[in-house]
DNA sequence: AACTACTTATGATAATTATCAGAGAGTGAT
DNA sequence: ATCACTCTCTGATAATTATCATAAGTAGTT
C-alpha cells in the first residue's frame, strides 16, 4: 500500500480485521459539522481496525496511509469464530483493544486540556517517541493534518511550529525534523 | 452508594468488574498537569469499570456518584474466567466495551471542535436526551464539573449558561433545568 | 445568628485563537 | 514553460477565551 492509498472508507461494510505490520496510517472521519477531523495514527502493531469493528455493521472512519505500509486483513468471521472457540484468543484481544481505546481517550482528553503550544508539542513528541523512536525523523504529516488533529486553525499550527524554530527547540528543513531541545518541548507538553 | 461517594479511586488495584445498574456517576481522573478532568459519565447499564479494566493492574482514574446510584461488583479473575469459558459472552463484552469506547472517544473528538457555546449545548443535549430522555431535569452537575469535562473556564460555563438563558433557550432554577427551545439548542451544538 | 466554605454570577482586562488577506515555494498536469 | 493547485508562511484584525477581582447566594457548622 503506497502513501497516500486509502485502507478503510468510512460508510464502508466491516468484513475484514486489519492489522499494521509496516509503515503509518491516519485514522479520521468527517465529522458532524463535515469538516475532517483526524482519530489517531496506526503504527506498526497497532490494530486498525480497532473502533467499531465489532460494535457496528459500517466503518465510521477512514484509514489511509501516510507512508508505505503493509496491512495483514482476516476475515472478521474467523476472528469472531476464533473469539468463541479460543478462550485464551479473546481475552487478549479484548486487553489489546482495550490499551489501544484507553491510550485514544486519554489523548484526546489530553488535547482538550492543552492550549496552541501544549498540542503542537504533543504531537511532536508523539512521533518522536512514539513512533520513530528518535529525535530526528521526517514529519509523516502536513501543517493541515496536525491542525485536524489537534482542533486548531492550520494558521497557528505554523505558527506554533514557527516559534519553536526561532526559539531554536526545533529544526525543520522542508519535512526532515530534528528536535534540538527536548527538555524544552516536554515543558511545553506539560504547561498547557 | 450515595450521592458523592467514591466507587473507584485512582490508583487502586483492580480487582472488580462494574457496572451501574441505577444511578448516575462521574468517571474522572487528575491529568498530568494536576488538573481534575471528567471523562465521562455512567448511567444504568453502563459498565463503569470500562477503561482500562482490562488492560491495566491499576486504574487510571476514579469514579464516584453524582446521583443516588448501584453498582454490581462481579470478580474480575471470574469475569477472565467467564470469557475464557464462554466464547458468546466473550463476543458480547467485546462488542459491549467497542460501543462504549468508542462512544466516548467521539465525543471527546467532538468537543475538541467545538466552541463554548457548542460544547455546552453538547452537554445539556447529552444529559436531556441519554440520560434523562425529557426536556426539564435536574442538572447534575456543578458548573465546575461542566468546565471540567468540556475543558474550559466555569466563568465561562457559567456565561454560556447565562446566554441561554437570556436567549431564552433555557430555563433554569437552582438546579431544575428544562429546555424551552432545543431547536435553537441542536443548532448551538451543530455549529461550532 | 455568625462563621466558613463553596457555588453562582458579572465585569474588566489580558491572553489566546480564528479569520481574512496576500505572497512565495513546491508539485503535477498539459 | 505555463497554468492550476496545494502547502507553507506572515501580518493585521476580529472573535473567543482565560484570568483576576468582586459580590451575592447557598449550605453546613458551631
Amino acid at each position: 500500500m503506497k502513501t497516500g492509498d486509502l485502507l478503510i472508507k468510512q460508510g464502508d461494510t466491516i468484513k475484514d480485521f486489519i492489522y499494521l505490520k509496516e509503515g503509518l496510517v491516519k485514522l479520521y472521519r468527517k465529522s458532524e459539522q463535515g469538516q475532517t477531523q483526524i482519530i489517531s495514527f496506526g503504527k506498526p502493531y497497532d490494530f486498525v481496525s480497532l473502533l467499531s469493528v465489532f460494535s457496528d455493521e459500517k466503518y465510521n472512519y477512514s484509514v489511509s496511509a501516510l507512508e508505505d505500509s503493509v496491512a495483514c486483513l482476516f476475515d472478521l468471521n474467523e476472528i469472531k469464530a476464533l473469539i468463541k472457540s479460543n478462550g485464551e484468543f479473546a481475552l487478549h484481544l479484548i486487553q489489546t483493544q482495550n490499551r489501544a481505546s484507553d491510550r485514544i481517550i486519554m489523548n484526546s482528553l489530553d488535547l482538550l486540556q492543552k492550549r496552541l503550544y501544549g498540542r503542537v508539542a504533543n504531537v511532536l513528541l508523539y512521533f518522536s517517541d512514539e513512533v520513530y523512536k528518535s529525535d530526528e525523523f521526517e514529519l509523516p504529516i502536513s501543517r493541515k493534518e496536525m491542525a485536524q488533529f489537534i482542533g486548531m486553525s492550520i494558521e497557528n499550527v505554523i505558527r506554533a511550529i514557527s516559534a519553536f524554530r526561532k526559539d531554536k527547540i526545533i529544526q525543520v528543513y522542508g519535512k526532515d525534523l530534528s528536535i534540538l531541545d527536548k527538555k524544552r518541548l516536554k515543558q511545553m507538553n506539560d504547561f498547557s
